[in-house]
DNA sequence: TCGCCTACCTTGAACGATCCAATGCCGATG
DNA sequence: CATCGGCATTGGATCGTTCAAGGTAGGCGA
């Protein structure tokens, strides 16, 4: 158990004072070459490793980013959070910076967390998902200019801030071009009720699909909460429609669940197409859209580091989701 | 946009000095009851936090508790560490502690981050999740007297430090007795190869009540990796032996889910129980022992609480699972 | 009146890093 | 030879908090 070692310590050990040894960590081209490589031969000597805290106090940075884990109310759809967190925490590792989590129910809640957060640990950024209209969030902490960026778009304010998102309505599009060249011509929507941002996109692409081809008159939609249940009993209604659909997209995989489940009971050939390709799609072999969250992560940790490091780039970023198809399609 | 609100502002908009502002938020009684609400009142009006930095650069503690987030290789599995997750992130916020994520592939680069996180963020602590035979992280940890508590039971030497863990054995063979009661007879076990300390528990449980009734001869146990098409494989094996099971207990719902699906495709009746209640097997409906996740996450902060305040209790705890009926079984 | 104790509060120093201003060193120049 | 400019290095101050030691007033007993 050896002693503290402090930038003293380095110090003492390279035969230099401490603000030579701070120059090599922080401007190291100021220092001569052979100076430099002392101190970092004594660093790596002595296994010395910058204090946090006493740096934060002096720059008043913290390298910690705050991310908010959700209370897992579905257990599909929580899924698509925890895989972007991993991925989050993965890349923001590689670039110097630690994750820190919180938890909050509602807006009001979460807006004393930022500030708790900002006062006590001089958090760096945000990490915000699940924009939705009118979001009081992100004007807190733009007002506050606090550095965050979301995933998920601003649905009013297409450039208020740096986002990251996947363009839903290319995945649904994208399923329902892939229905149509498997031959289908009834091909139904089930999703949420208008109003959600995510919802409305999602629905948006197979909608305008199914326009460009001439279709969208005999296509029936469907609107209800998210879950399994529901998706079970709207698909039965629109199976017992006069001309039922041979195809339904759907907005999650919760209700794609529920559609396919209702398809195999009632005995008829439906083919279900979901959405977030979560684990429980893989593991009944259901044909899903696939968001790229690993690289929704990654972007998202470099816009966040291009904002600190005042090198901002693009700021907003739409990337594209993948159809994976399994057999229920 | 107020300056910066630090404990010498209070002080003088209280009229005292910095240490008794300081006494007031750390040892309240040994300040006089009117001075104690004067500063009370202070903060409130000016909204001071306590700067963790600086409060950490004296102490040495950051109030900050590290857990690792797993690679999610499966995406079943992956859920259970989640909810546990959710869990800790809430119980430690109300006992005013954060939780810091990292990642690491293999134990060697895990020990390295604990280095890391140590000497730079000052961690309190550490919880670990899913211990094994020989574990080499909580040697490391143990030898530096870093506090840590395990979620996951200590395979070789019981009471080597704190931990929680869930008794397998127990859901196992509340399955098996459920089964019994149902009047099965021929109850097969399908789990994982002997040698992981989880695996291993959840077989015992199996095994020990089947003896109990007389039964064991009769009970076919299978081993395989982990995974749904390993689970399909190795049902198909067991329903084409000459006297087949009619239900089978298995380790995990992946197994469980190949099992149900190998039973479903041949027309077979064959009751399952999967392991860990996870969201595909309340999807698919699927019989399940289910953790007590909240519980096992909320006693992990208790006992690091403990520890960390210097007053350990009783440092091992095993939780009890519960059975999940579905229609699966 | 004095001394001592208790209860309460205040002052100075320290934690480990960074920032700022000042110093020493070097060769080049007038 | 004296002066200058450029650059590496040095010492001191600082961030906000807690710890250790020091002060002050009032109460009590002799």
């Amino acid at each position: 158990m050896g002693e503290k070692v402090t930038i003293a310590t380095v110090a003492r050990h390279a035969q230099v004072s401490r603000q030579t040894v701070s120059n090599v960590l922080n401007t190291p081209h100021i220092v001569r070459e052979d100076t430099r490589r002392r101190v970092r031969e004594a660093i790596v000597a002595l296994g010395y490793r910058a204090n946090q805290a006493a740096r934060q106090m002096r720059t008043g940075r913290s390298r910690l980013i705050a991310v908010r884990i959700e209370p897992t109310r579905d257990g599909i759809n929580g899924s698509v959070l925890d895989r972007f967190l991993h991925g989050l925490t993965e890349t923001a590792d590689a670039a110097g910076y630690r994750v820190l989590l919180y938890t909050a129910v509602g807006d009001d809640q979460e807006i004393a967390t930022y500030d708790d957060l900002l006062g006590a640990y001089d958090l760096d950024a945000f990490v915000l998902t699940g924009t939705k209209h009118g979001d009081p969030r992100t004007a807190w902490l733009a007002e506050r200019e606090v550095p965050f960026v979301t995933f998920g778009r601003p649905w009013d304010t297409p450039e208020a801030h740096p986002w990251v998102d996947v363009d839903g309505a290319t995945g649904t599009a994208q399923a329902t071009r892939h229905l149509l060249a498997a031959g289908h011509r009834r091909i139904a929507f089930l999703g949420w009720p208008a109003g959600s941002g995510v919802g409305d996109d999602r629905r948006a692409g197979w909608r305008t699909t199914m326009a460009e081809v001439g279709l969208d008159g005999a296509a029936p939609d469907r609107a209800t909460e998210d879950g399994i249940a529901e998706g079970e009993r709207e698909a039965r209604a629109l199976l017992a429609l006069d001309a039922p659909p041979t195809a339904v997209v759907c907005a999650s995989d919760s209700l794609a669940l529920g559609a396919w489940q209702a398809a195999r009971d009632t005995g008829t050939d439906l083919a279900v197409v979901g959405f977030d390709d979560t684990p429980v799609a893989a593991a009944v072999g259901l044909s899903s859209v696939s968001q790229p969250l690993g690289e929704a992560a990654a972007r998202c940790v470099e816009l966040l580091t291009g904002v600190l490091d005042g090198q901002p780039r693009d700021p907003q970023l739409l990337l594209h989701p993948a159809l994976v198809l399994r057999h229920s399609a």
